[in-house]
DNA sequence: AGCTCAACCTGGCTGC
DNA sequence: TGCAGCCAGGTTGAGC
């Protein structure tokens, strides 16, 4: 389920258990992800010690001793702290060891990644899949005025359909298929219209709305955080209630207009074609 | 540079 | 029930 806030729950929700621990042991259940998980990954991670994690768009880094561990969860990745006692699972990838405490990572369409980069400190953000990432929502960079300005301006001039430009992630990043259907919803703003149309005033309101649907989706999950330590909790079903996304042919929570299903750059946009403007 | 599209992989659901 | 076909939360990389 990982768009932005499943990300950003997860991180929140492993961070006390693994902050501060040095790892003891690494196993590799199917190294076959997105990228082959590095053979040589527990001679590289045993030993060292996790001072921090942060995340970067859909992106967790772990910053150990001698560089980053970088973690992307894909389309079904799940990653959960848990202990020996906790059975392994079909399609259970990645096991790292501090100790009692076993971070795993399970992932049954495999699109998740597991990645070692060696680098100084700082220097991460330079990664080749980090480096060409758009603002984080949250940041400053993103914040007040700046954030209409930043996506008016990355937007000028684009023929491409402003639904498939915020999905890429260029100009704000962590805005996954659900939360773009209905950031678009929020802000009153047509899936098909092209991006380079957005005025100032509209690319304003639609900052608002991303950071809004995002926040909220996050507070939401925030509430399910003790479900990451044990083996039983169900991430992904604390989901915000959505108003377009998944409701084809339900009406509009606004105007009663049923809500419209349409494929955009092979992913399905839900939107109300009476609320949402070109 | 901007844009489209196939591809990676497994499971769940729908409809015959 | 069985099975084929379609769909799913992400992202890269090839090709125009």
């Amino acid at each position: 389920m990982p768009e932005l806030p499943e990300v950003e729950v997860t991180k929140q929700g492993i961070e006390p258990y693994i902050q501060g621990q040095k790892v003891t042991d690494v196993k590799i259940y199917d190294g076959r992800l997105r990228w082959p998980v590095p053979k040589n990954l527990a001679k590289i991670l045993i030993g060292q010690k996790v001072h921090q994690i942060k995340r970067r768009g859909k992106y967790l880094l772990f910053r150990m001793d001698d560089g980053h561990l970088i973690i992307h969860l894909g389309m079904t990745g799940v990653l959960r702290v848990m202990t020996s006692k906790d059975e392994l699972k079909k399609h259970d990838r990645v096991e790292i060891a501090f100790g009692k405490k076993l971070l795993r990572l399970h992932d049954p369409r495999k699109f998740g990644a597991v990645l070692w980069s060696p680098d100084e400190d700082g220097e991460i953000e330079k990664h080749p899949l980090i480096a060409k990432l758009g603002v984080e929502p949250f940041s400053d960079e993103f914040s007040g005025d700046r954030a209409g300005h930043l996506l008016y301006e990355h937007a000028k001039g684009r023929q491409i359909a402003i639904k498939q430009w915020l999905l890429s992630g260029q100009a704000v990043v962590g805005v996954g298929n659900i939360y773009c259907s209905e950031s678009l919803f929020m802000a009153g703003i047509h899936p098909e219209m092209p991006a380079g149309k957005l005025t100032l005033p509209r690319a304003k309101k639609l900052a608002e709305s991303v950071k809004d649907t995002l926040s909220r989706a996050i507070k939401a999950g925030g509430s399910s955080l003790k479900d990451f330590v044990d083996s039983h909790g169900d991430p992904g079903h604390f989901m915000l209630q959505t108003k377009a996304y998944d409701r084809a042919g339900l009406p509009c929570v606004q105007c009663n207009t049923p809500i419209k299903q349409i494929t955009q750059g092979q992913r399905s946009t839900y939107f109300c074609s009476k609320c949402q403007k070109k």
